[in-house]
RNA sequence: GGAGAAAUGGCAGAGUGGUCGAAUGCGGCGGUCUUGAAAACCGUUGACCGUUUACGCGGUCCGGGGGUUCGAAUCCCUCUUUCUCCGCCA
């Protein structure tokens, strides 16, 4: 959520920044800025009118003390007047304060000024592009195929037991699982990072803070006895952890790694993108989240970019990175860097990381502040991103690695798998 | 799931209808003293909204929401959380 301050004293440069996101603001800026301008008003008013009626009170305490009765209750007239002004004033405030919020909460984030221009995911730009694209021979499989063949993986028995996107994952193929998982866990505590085991369910003011709610409403599963929901990624109960905190300045940056399982109903997704590890309905994944000082995020920003760089170098697989594009830029990050392996059997690349600067977009909505230097409170930069997401890794180590005998294990997960080769 | 108790500032803890944004202690910050540090002493120390060029002024907040009252941290209702006991149980 954008702040209303900002908004009003940047109210051109709103708008034209975010035309970068194909998003036309032109109508609901000044409506923001009406509704605000109404806000502030309503808000005077009612102040005076709560002041004359502390003011009375304390009058009528006076009185009554002094054994005035009669001069008290003659007070007692105006106090129930100014009763009714002030309700239905406090009404009209509250009125005015969820309807601000209702249309703040559809501006999205402004994009930073490097993002390139664009309307679709075509657009990206290459920032960077890394590894030998493997050439594998005519009799290449893709990675459900060879699931099968060593039997590490059971999409079938995950249907029989839950539904299409719940596979089993078996022998090897789960070890694999774990093995990935430390992994990323040992190398993101060793890079700085405190590591978090969170809560897989969160209450309602946990969705809505990082953004879940209201836009995803439908993307998330939710318990509906409990009101909690599935979270779709660690960075939901992370980042609220932070939620109305004010931290200290040399608390800052706060790095946090967490690993967990992820839910996503994935509504409307279908085809080809569906099959085997392309797209789950639960799927592991290792988060990074960071709080840091506006003026370093984007520092941080490039340090977390390395950082899920150096893991894919490790696992030896072909990467690209893309800046996404206006178009492509999720409602409330301000720049992403998306991460690709190349699949080589399904010739594609497979987007396996994303890591975006929210600027102060999350922590205005969460409130999330620091105390600076100079003792003023400001509200923190939020980052996270994937270090890393497993399925799609899985399906390229499989079928990148893949020869006569079986499959190959990068030699930095030997240590954690124990065993280095699959199907032998 | 049942019964009972509780929730106050960074922490501990007082306050049961008016002068309470809230005693006191600890902690934090600034100062005096000291070569420096500690101790001691003095001062200071919440957030948010509105208003003001500014000093300041006004308002809201004592777990959340609602109510009673001229007036609520204090009384009532409700929800949440924590603790104790019972039940069940990885």
């Amino acid at each position: 959520m954008l702040q209303i301050k900002y908004i009003q004293e940047n109210r051109d440069e709103v708008i034209e920044r975010l035309k970068v996101k194909n998003f036309d603001a032109s109508v609901i800026v000044p409506e923001i800025l009406r509704t605000d301008e109404k806000r502030r008003h309503t808000q005077k008013t009612l102040d005076d009118h709560l002041a004359e009626a502390n003011k009375l009170a304390k009058e009528i305490g006076l009185l009554f003390k002094q054994g005035k009765i009669d001069e008290a209750n003659k007070v007692k007239v105006r106090t129930a007047e100014l009763k009714n002004i002030t309700k239905s004033l406090g009404t009209q405030l509250e009125g005015f304060k969820s309807e601000l919020d209702s249309l703040l909460i559809q501006l999205p984030n402004l994009p930073h000024p490097d993002v390139p221009a664009g309307s679709s995911a075509e657009e990206n730009k290459i920032v960077l592009q890394e590894g030998e694209l493997p050439i594998l021979g005519e009799d290449a499989l893709p990675h459900w195929e060879l699931a099968r063949r060593y039997d590490i993986i059971d999409f079938d028995l995950g249907s029989k037991v839950s539904g299409a996107g719940f596979p089993f994952y078996k022998g090897k193929g789960a070890k694999f699982q774990r093995a990935l998982i430390n992994f990323f866990i040992e190398e993101a505590i060793e890079a700085g990072y405190t590591e978090f085991q969170p809560p897989l369910m969160v209450n309602e003011d946990s969705a809505y803070g990082t953004g879940q709610l209201p836009d995803k409403d439908g993307q998330m599963y939710h318990v509906n006895i409990d009101n909690l929901y599935l979270i779709p990624t660690a960075e939901v109960p992370i980042t609220n952890i932070y939620r109305n905190v004010i931290l200290k300045h040399d608390e800052l940056p706060v790095k946090n790694v967490a690993y967990s399982s992820c839910f996503r109903r994935e509504a409307g997704s279908y085809g080809k993108d569906v099959r085997g590890l392309n797209r789950l309905h639960q799927f592991d994944k290792v988060e990074i989240v960071q709080l840091q000082h506006p003026d370093r995020s984007y520092q941080t920003l490039d340090k977390m970019t390395a950082h899920a760089a150096s893991l894919l170098r490790k696992l030896e697989l072909p990467f690209r990175i893309l800046s996404l594009c206006g178009g492509d830029l999720s409602f409330t990050s301000a720049l992403t860097y998306d991460f690709e392996v190349y699949s080589a059997a399904q010739k594609k690349w497979l987007e396996v990381s994303s890591v975006s600067n929210f600027e102060n977009f999350q922590s205005n909505r969460m409130k999330i502040r620091f105390k600076d230097q100079d003792g003023s409170i400001k509200l923190t930069h939020t980052l996270n991103g994937s270090a890393l997401a497993l399925p799609r890794i899985v399906a390229a180590l499989l079928e990148n690695n893949q020869h006569e005998e079986g499959i190959s294990v990068p030699s930095a997960l030997v240590k954690y798998t124990g065993f280095e080769n699959i199907g032998t």
